[in-house]
DNA sequence: CTTGACTCGATACCTAGGTATAGGGTTTAT
DNA sequence: ATAAACCCTATACCTAGGTATCGAGTCAAG
């Protein structure tokens, strides 16, 4: 089906507000597609996944312009696949460490769960075990001397 | 060790501007520890510790208020153990909603890379097929109008 | 054919999270 | 003992990501 939605409805299914499908159609997030013949701005059902992804994202840290290189990869012609596959190993790696960080917030998680349950006092703060110094992430900016 | 530095030192061991410190002293959190005479305020290497750990928590989409909630995780008597594990909990929920939407676009991307190999065009964008409605949590995205 | 809801583009405004600057005191190395 | 390099508070400014408003056109219902 290619509902054809207007800006309002596309809005309402996706929750989000009217003015921000028109201000990711100007930054190049959705695309700016049919219109009627009075100018209004017409959208399908790829647009109401798109919008939900944009949010999804975004709660995952990513910036909007790294929603749009994620938004942009796929293979378009065969001769493309050499670079498209470096971007999307790129793109891999940056969500492999945020499931590395988040689990190890996880783990400290789970394991302060476990000493609530046996009422252990914890005088200094657990969760900065996790992400700490050890830190997992590429550290591609250098690192520091102790 | 209670190395005792200076906003300097520690900003920069953190890799961050010193006006963050000062900031987050603001917002609540970082604490607002000792001063020497002249009132230059002093660090440990939790504080450092702490300041690593929001950066990296950002990057995970938390916003500092959420951050501060992190933080605050700690079981200080025995008898609030029941209001901590609660919070502990709903922390948790969120941290494995994280998880399991970044595991999804892992696994789209990982697809992707595949069918890059294989040099299969992909006419429609992939990487909508993750964080789709298989949104699979609790829908809060309750707002609009305009 | 009018009225209310909706849309348009353009512009102004807002929040979060900083970053820079000004004016002044402190510390350190020369 | 003086200049460079820090630090202080306070205030201004900046970017990202929207959100609200304005005047004007459009559409559907009564």
């Amino acid at each position: 089906m290619k509902s054809n939605l207007t800006i309002g409805q596309a809005a309402k299914k996706a929750g989000v507000n009217i003015q921000t499908l028109r201000y990711y159609e100007g930054r190049g997030l959705l695309p700016a597609e049919a219109r009627t013949e009075a100018g209004y701005r017409l959208y399908s059902e790829e647009s109401v996944q798109r919008l939900r992804f944009i949010k999804n994202a975004q709660e995952l840290g990513f910036s909007l312009s790294e929603v749009a290189r994620l938004l942009k990869l796929r293979v378009k012609r065969p001769n493309q696949c050499e670079k498209v596959r470096k971007e999307v190993e790129a793109r891999l790696e940056v969500v492999k460490d945020k499931i590395l960080g988040l689990r190890s917030i996880e783990k400290t998680l789970e394991n302060l769960r476990q000493a609530c349950k046996t009422r252990k006092i914890s005088s200094d703060c657990p969760i900065l075990e996790s992400l700490d110094n050890s830190n997992i992430k590429g550290e591609k900016h250098g690192k520091q001397k102790q």
